[in-house]
DNA sequence: TGCCAGGGTCTTT
DNA sequence: AAAGACCATGGC
């Protein structure tokens, strides 16, 4: 199966950012390809993405071949996993006069937004990434997946995926803390988990009004989000291209590092030179993290 | 070893 | 509204 890329796309800049840490619990990469399983419309599917000879994805699939509705729901799933159907060439105008943006795009130029599609993935991968390091982040994300997750595996290798709010909602904050999560951040996952689970809260209802802004806002009344985490998932689940987790300590050091300054940048000046990117703040971001692997 | 890490809530002023 | 306390644990 092969989908078409647009201009402006480099498979290669986003699988390094998907390739950042070896304890990735929801994919490996080999070879310059992806393995994963996903769940579409309920069909089980392993995928092998990677491109061919033209530049193109092409996906293999290497246990079963799905039918044609998996086939289409796969490959809705991939054009928003990469984020296809953003035309950049307005953002490369902009990050060429841009002094921060304007190397690191150069760089890593063919770079997509890498997407989050699962809400409650997204909402999980944030909250535990809070307030400590990304190795750190990793490890119990990693525990998580594996602890609560559905296992698939396929000679002889295993893959997993993401754990159904279902699950987490009937878990106890004890069985979170054991997993070496706060008592705070255990809170929150579950209700959060519950939320979704009971329909208070997904994605469709998150975008039904056609406003990124009244999503952030609704998202920030969940326990647990605030400022970043909202801007965060606006960002890598819904895509929306205005959101920037300004006070994220990895921007600033990406930032500090792009222009050379003695001191990380503080939330006021790193604002200040954000007001250039408008439109395309996520963007800003994503090529700011990229020059940090 | 002490500071830092892809923050957030709750309380106090 | 703004500032400070507290959370709490691994990484380096």
């Amino acid at each position: 199966m092969q989908i078409k890329t647009p201009p402006r796309f480099r498979f290669e800049q986003s699988l390094a950012y998907l390739n950042r840490s070896h304890l990735e619990p929801l994919h490996c990469i080999v070879d310059g390809r992806i393995l994963k399983v996903l769940k579409i419309n309920g069909q089980l599917v392993l995928i092998s993405l990677g491109v061919d000879e033209a530049g193109n994805l092409q996906i293999i699939f290497p246990a079963h071949q799905p039918d044609d509705k998996t086939r289409h729901g796969l490959r809705a799933y991939v054009h928003e996993w990469f984020d296809l159907e953003r035309d950049l060439s307005p953002f490369y105008e902009l990050a060429a006069c841009d002094k921060v943006l304007r190397d690191i795009v150069c760089r890593f130029r063919g770079l997509r937004l890498v997407r989050i599609p699962d809400l409650f993935q997204a909402l999980c991968w944030a909250i535990i990434g809070q307030q400590i390091n990304l190795k750190f982040a990793y490890t119990l994300f990693r525990r998580f997946v594996h602890s609560f997750g559905e296992s698939h595996s396929w000679q002889g290798h295993t893959y997993w995926l993401f754990p159904r709010p279902e699950i987490v909602a009937g878990l106890s904050v004890a069985d979170l803390v054991a997993h070496q999560n706060t008592r705070r951040k255990s809170e929150y996952l579950l209700g959060m988990a519950k939320l979704i689970s009971d329909g208070t809260l997904s994605r469709h209802g998150l975008l039904a009004h056609g406003s990124f802004s009244k999503a952030k806002s609704d998202l920030l009344g969940i326990r647990g989000v605030g400022d970043w985490t909202a801007n965060y998932v606006s960002m890598r689940c819904l895509g929306d291209p205005e959101a920037f987790p300004a006070g994220d300590v990895g921007l600033q050091q990406a930032i500090k590092l792009a222009l050379n300054l003695e001191a990380k940048p503080g939330c006021e000046e790193i604002n200040k030179l954000a007001a250039g990117w408008q439109g395309w703040q996520a963007y800003a971001a994503v090529f700011l993290y990229r020059s940090l692997i």
